[in-house]
DNA sequence: AGTAAAATTGAAAATGATTTTCAAATTGAA
DNA sequence: TTCAATTTGAAAATCATTTTCAATTTTACT
């Protein structure tokens, strides 16, 4: 039942081989093109759609404009911390935080998103 | 050194008695006419930019259209949920929380915000 | 394979939130 | 009071995103 076309695949391709940082619609579609692959504009902005409709791509808004990221399978499952100024990203790993899940489960019945980021300063950032 | 006129008092205002909820440009532009007070949307958007880079509000985007919540003292300070489905905030005074804010601090060297939001689905939504 | 219906594509136009511009009004310091 | 610096707001500009729609591609069904 799911349509899969050519210019979708290539975008979910560009996902998949490019998971670590955020990108533009605009930088997606300038790569492709400089690759040489047929992906116009708008359907970058649908495909977007539906993979963040999907929980696919976590988003992010800067300066009026969204930003996409991949999520992985292996970062499926924990928190991570993103810092503000470097946008340097520390996964969270440690047991600490399948308790914390499990408190706020408990305690506030609340189903916390999985994939969810936590803003703030990393040490280096905030030495300046 | 810091200039104070009407317009920016009466925005500040606003956000003072209006700390529950997140609000539009609009919205707030929309209120403070119909109060009879006279501010232009274009001071609106100016103040809700100094405020923000004050981290005096918190933002959040939906639809490409960025809404605006006062950080009150009382919310300062511990981390909230909110539910994606329904808007619900719940405040997480719990000592866990500050454990976990020192674990970060600790071992991921990293200053997580103190007004971060996690979202999520709440008891109720989750049950639909 | 052949065909038709349904879904997708993309260029161009439309939308709409936000920013910029700039002249007029207001503010604060002397 | 006076004047330079700042703020205001209407209108114009900007720019990311969405919509439109005709053409193309994909899928389901023979």
């Amino acid at each position: 039942m799911t349509y899969r076309t050519e210019q979708r695949k290539i975008i979910e391709q560009f996902f998949e081989e490019n998971s670590e940082k955020f990108f533009s619609v605009e930088d997606i579609e300038k790569y492709l093109n400089e690759k040489g692959e047929s992906v116009g504009k708008t359907t970058v902005y649908r495909t977007l759609k539906t993979l963040e409709e999907k929980e696919l791509v976590r988003t992010e808004v800067k300066d009026n404009k969204k930003y996409y990221q991949y999520i992985t399978n292996e970062c499926s499952g924990h928190f991570h911390l993103k810092c503000k100024n470097c946008g340097k990203i520390i996964h969270l790993e440690c047991k600490e935080f399948e308790e914390v899940n499990n408190h706020i489960m408990k305690h506030h019945k609340f189903k916390v998103d999985h994939n969810m980021i936590i803003y703030g300063i990393c040490e280096k950032c905030a030495k300046k």
